[in-house]
DNA sequence: CGTTATAATGGTATCGGTACCATTATTCCC
DNA sequence: GGGAATAATGGTACCGATACCATTATAACG
């Protein structure tokens, strides 16, 4: 392996002088700067990355710990954070946890040492006790979509509550009495969230709504098998609303199984939607989500603050959800 | 930050024996080790992982370079590989080059500069030259999904040419005699294979059958253009094969939009699926390649070699597509 | 029992850059 | 024109771990 040092020799001057050349600090003499160059290019050096991060301190490496990829929603969201972290020269680390709490106290741990100069994590169970350690080996972290309550910590995330209480609202609008939630899990803040502003809209329509909650899983199968256990209540409920885009996924196909119809016996709701490019048809009533916008604003602000360029305190970004009505919804009959 | 001398200071040994109790290597006195583990957790030290890839030349890292992990048959194969590459210890930094060829070098050059133990490339324009560039710097690779003509490298891909011809025929089969390929990008090789098999199929079916093959790019976008343009042909095509999920999303657009149904005037095709977790119902007839198991097989591929445990000549590893027939095709008219 | 293997541990150099400080030459400005 | 600022460059130490080699104690074995 070619070294700065080989190189230095071949330009005749010093190992530092080549590190200013590469590092386009200091001033160098543009003469020697070529002569610099045209070694570099004679011997075919590329600079070990890994020397100039020990010695520096930075590794212009980024973490986005996150529950599970395959999700489009957080597709999206890795999407706007990569973009982000490489027109500022950073590269991306990514880690899918699956909501599990060892793999995820294990990449964080791994991550530290791998000295990544930051991290972006959306919590699953136990965020607090991981933010405290992040911050203790002195690493910026930014809180992806659910906030950490009682901890000081920068978070960016969607308005779950106020969409929850949107969707609910239209659905009573439509004439539904009896709606069921097919949430997430109970100690996710999103889901608890969620369920929050389901219940502030029933309680506003007073005592002749009837709602539901049920827990589970953000996930397909976990939609499925809450939605068999909604429909098979007495009286049926007349509309769903599923705590995310798999769990309403989930839930149309036990609908389906059940021999019923959205909208015709059975109305949908959901929050999160599946870009209009991976759908056959427009079809869900939904509480969209920036996702995009909720991964590139949480790299930006976790590039500012290593920077320095902000250094307040931390603040909690809430960005608002876009009702789109769909298909999936319709009167109550 | 502590380092491993304050350890050994602490537990009254030499730093050696402190990296000999975190890496398991090399025995080390239970009695010693409870000393050295005991004043690991006293001091609440973490390693410095650049620090010892530095010295010993190994990061424990992979990187993962494709076009765009917003399409959910690239999540999938980032899924597979992150997987393999946690259970053995590695991480993953994800590249999406939106096969922008000036983004991809550089990437390659970044990943190189880090010391990245390996690189899984799914390569856009020129990956020849890429590939050549990263074998100078010793560091091992895998292409995935494409294959580079004339280079020799392992390559793990899907099967299109077989898949485009089995989809093809079941079209003919149908009664479809004029069909219109939707194809990606020409110098792409899935594209080219595609229409290799789209091609073989038709000529077997003899003069009888028309198919004509329009190229623009993997995108939703382009889906829509395409089709519209081949819906505008005269006489108009019975059948589209999209080349790829996204085209087929597009192609969905433009039907509806020229006010023609699927299958009932127009039947489609098309090359990858979406899972069933992120469709409203199953539709696609389609050709399905096995996503998942392309990123891990590829993964386990390049730990291998890592590791030494296969040093055979480079290998081809095409995987077999199966053909799921959906709704969205149907007999001619 | 002496020889040889293995366990257990340490000393020192070093990986390839950059931080820090120093030096000389040149420019600038009152 | 003299002092201060800046350009241009270099010397040396050092970041925090591991590689390599050496040493001693203990176990194994014919």
């Amino acid at each position: 392996m070619t070294t700065i040092r080989d190189v230095a020799h071949r330009a005749g001057v010093a190992p530092i002088t080549v590190s200013r050349v590469l590092n386009h600090a200091k001033p160098v003499h543009s003469a020697t700067r070529a002569r610099v160059e045209a070694a570099i290019a004679d011997l075919n050096y590329v600079p070990n990355v890994l020397a100039r991060s020990f010695r520096s301190k930075r590794t212009e490496t980024l973490a986005l710990i996150l529950t599970d990829i395959t999700n489009p929603f957080w597709t999206r969201v890795a999407r706007g954070v990569e973009d982000v972290a490489r027109q500022a020269g950073y590269s991306l680390i990514l880690c899918n946890t699956d909501e599990n709490e060892q793999i995820q106290i294990e990449y964080v741990h791994l991550l530290l040492r791998k000295q990544v100069d930051g991290l972006l994590l959306v919590p699953s169970r136990n965020g607090a006790a991981l933010v405290e350690m992040i911050r203790q080996q002195q690493v910026p972290v930014v809180v992806l979509d659910r906030r950490i309550p009682g901890v000081a910590v920068d978070v960016v995330r969607g308005d779950s509550e106020g969409g929850a209480y949107l969707l609910t609202r239209l659905l009573l609008q439509a004439g539904h009495r009896r709606i069921t939630l097919l949430g997430g899990p109970e100690d996710v803040p999103t889901a608890s969230d969620r369920a929050a502003g389901f219940q502030r809209a029933l309680k506003e329509a007073g005592c002749q709504a009837d709602g539901q909650v049920i827990s589970g899983e953000y996930s397909y199968l976990s939609g499925i098998a809450m939605a068999r256990q909604a429909l098979a209540g007495s009286p049926r409920p007349t509309a769903l609303f599923a705590g995310n885009n798999l769990i309403a996924t989930g839930a149309i196909r036990a609908v389906q199984a059940a021999g019923l119809s959205i909208p015709e016996q059975v109305s949908l709701v959901c929050f999160d939607d599946f870009a209009p490019e991976l759908l056959v048809e427009p079809f869900f009533t939904t509480a969209v989500q920036p996702a995009y916008e909720l991964g590139s604003l949480a790299a930006r602000l976790l590039l500012d603050r290593l920077s320095g360029r902000i250094s307040t305190d931390p603040q909690e970004i809430v960005l608002p959800v876009e009702i789109v009505t769909g298909r999936s919804s319709g009167p109550a009959h």
